[in-house]
DNA sequence: GCGAAACTTAAATAAAACTTAAGAACAATT
DNA sequence: AATTGTTCTTAAGTTTTATTTAAGTTTCGC
């Protein structure tokens, strides 16, 4: 993991990023603001231990920078400010982690490891055909990256045939799907809630099988 | 916010849960592992704040008991063990954070708000769509650079919607984020708070999806 | 070309959300 | 402890929108 120190101490900084290096990081190591921004101009950089007094400029402005430029890159502030204000500033300007000096490397290490195994972590799950996209927990639908707007049950009838791509489901089995046991439906509604979806999407998302059923897909 | 504060001192734990409520949490308080355990079967539970000297066991199985079933809620350890080897132990164990007692309670409402900033992947303790702006951290929002006057829940409700934006939340999300567990909440509630946010922020900020729920800003 | 199945449309019905306003709960202040 | 003002909840009435129904039209396979 490609970690960026930016510490002017030049003793302190020199036995940090040895110990850094042990724990198993490639560490840059710089010690102004300018040389710290253009560090981050490469996109290389995973990981950020930020020292704030140094000698061309505040710290806070190399977060700033960073929290405007790749919000989720993560910043572990590492100073002799340790008072609480100092402190709440720099969390709520989008530090992750806030070490006053003096501290035990121990602890800075934990609280890296923290950082990183926080980036290694996972999205939410999607449901698509082509350019048309479905978020299951957020309740959403685009196509052509454009939101669409679908009422209930047309969410739910398009949510079944996505999950059931190339599958054909029966008129019958979709209903099953969106309504409740006992709760009969006496027409055909189906036929005119995938009448109302296909208005929205393209024709071929949704293919009739006639007598047997609908399917979603490509095939 | 849904909160699950596990302390057994039941001074510290009253005085906690107050001000935690004051920052906008809905907080759950227990003092046992045991209890501790039960609650989090729930799935209700967003955020943790952790003590680890409890009468019937230690916190740190509640710890690995979360990051065995929910790894991805984050934990906030609250406690008398500030040794090194605690800290580096709880944040090893999958801790986010780690603050030994005594402890700022201002500090400890600013590592929370980092946590639970991840938990929505926003930057820093600011949120905003267009001209509307929330701080949370100052528990104060602005329209138009005008400020805003918010009652709590008016306050919670957006504050959650902002969190989200994009997502859409169903009112029984909403009411799970403003309401505590037990607290059954009879009515329209949020349809009416809803509406008197709109009559202070452009009407476009909250969209409807009729039977789904509400969203913020841009789609 | 015939009949069954699917499509389209519009109106009727049902469901959800919005708007009010009143009073209960809560806080702050004297 | 009483008073005032604020915030929260309830509930009823209204409006808006989704869903169902049903009737007329088209399409498909035989």
């Amino acid at each position: 993991m490609h970690l960026l120190l930016v510490e002017d101490d030049e003793l302190v900084a020199q036995g940090l990023s040895r110990s850094l290096r042990q724990q198993g990081y490639s560490v840059e190591h710089c010690a102004t603001v300018k040389a710290a921004l253009q560090w981050l101009q490469s996109d290389q950089i995973e990981l950020v231990v930020l020292d704030l007094g140094l000698p061309d400029g505040d710290g806070i402005d190399v977060l700033k920078h960073i929290k405007k430029h790749r919000k989720s890159l993560p910043v572990v502030i590492l100073t002799a400010r340790g008072s609480i204000d100092d402190k709440v500033l720099g969390l709520d300007l989008g530090a992750d982690d806030y070490l006053a000096k003096p501290f035990d490397p121990a602890e800075l290490f934990a609280r890296l490891r923290v950082a990183s195994r926080r980036l290694t972590q996972a999205q939410s799950s999607l449901l698509s055909v082509d350019d048309v996209v479905m978020d299951i927990a957020a309740h959403t639908v685009s196509y052509q990256q454009q939101p669409v707007n679908l009422p209930r049950k047309e969410f739910m009838l398009l949510k079944a045939l996505l999950e059931n791509q190339g599958r054909v489901l029966s008129k019958q089995q979709l209903e099953n799907k969106l309504y409740e046991w006992g709760e009969e439906v006496g027409s055909n509604t189906i036929e005119v809630h995938i009448h109302h979806l296909r208005k929205k999407f393209p024709k071929e998302l949704i293919k009739t099988l006639r007598g047997i059923g609908y399917v979603a897909g490509k095939r």
